[in-house]
DNA sequence: CTCAAGGTAAGACGTGCGTCGTACCTTGGG
DNA sequence: CCCAAGGTACGACGCACGTCTTACCTTGAG
């Protein structure tokens, strides 16, 4: 297991630290975005245009990573960044589920 | 529908706040019993012997409360609070299963 | 009636978190 | 080779949150 730095194992995904990282509108904007989209699907940081600086950028992702939600690994000039969604759902089922709807709400609300 | 203080509507439970709610380890323990417990179980605060002072077993109430995942209705001398089971399981299918998996963790870590 | 018990309100305090700017490193593209 | 682009590290700042103490209110019990 090659380049696990700051990712937690499976068995050791904390539900306090998940529910905290989810907690920030932002963070939960992008597991939103990765839980829709196809899996596996691999996007760099940048790639979300979060409204907030990249040292800040640099910083939720570091948050989401150390709560087990994403896995980061470096592609050469950058760092792609994948759901964990095989873990998450064995870990905490439905809760991928709970995140996507928040996303229909927010589409549905015009 | 009297006596809604602070209680949202169905509808009007957001997600943000009942992940902040239950990002903190005491209110988590305090949903997660109620859960565990029967339905439409009422409860006072002060019989969840939470490890602080009074005023913050109040402040942690009206958090849960106005989160929308507890109803507290005077009853006399005390304040009894519910569990809202059902608005939660229409809203955010899964969740409280959820919390009532980190409990059986927590006990089968002996 | 009187009082203890359960809750709340308001204010204070420390810590943590979201945010930023700056400096720095790495790497693929020209 | 060189540089722009993508990220990270570090330090700073402000605000929100968890906590407490104190004071106060309400109500059932004796």
């Amino acid at each position: 297991m090659p380049d696990d730095e700051g990712h937690p194992a499976p068995e050791e995904i904390e539900l306090g630290r998940v529910l905290s990282a989810l907690a920030d509108p932002l963070r939960r904007r992008v597991v939103r975005e990765l839980a829709t989209g196809p899996d596996g699907e691999a996007r760099t940081c940048s790639s979300f245009a979060l409204p907030v600086s990249k040292a800040t950028v640099t910083h939720h992702f570091r948050t989401l990573r150390e709560a087990g939600l994403v896995r980061q690994v470096d592609r050469g000039n950058s760092r792609m960044a994948t759901l964990r969604r095989a873990d998450i759902e064995q870990r905490f089922p439905g809760l991928l589920a709970l995140l996507t709807a928040e996303a229909a709400e927010v589409t549905e609300q015009a």
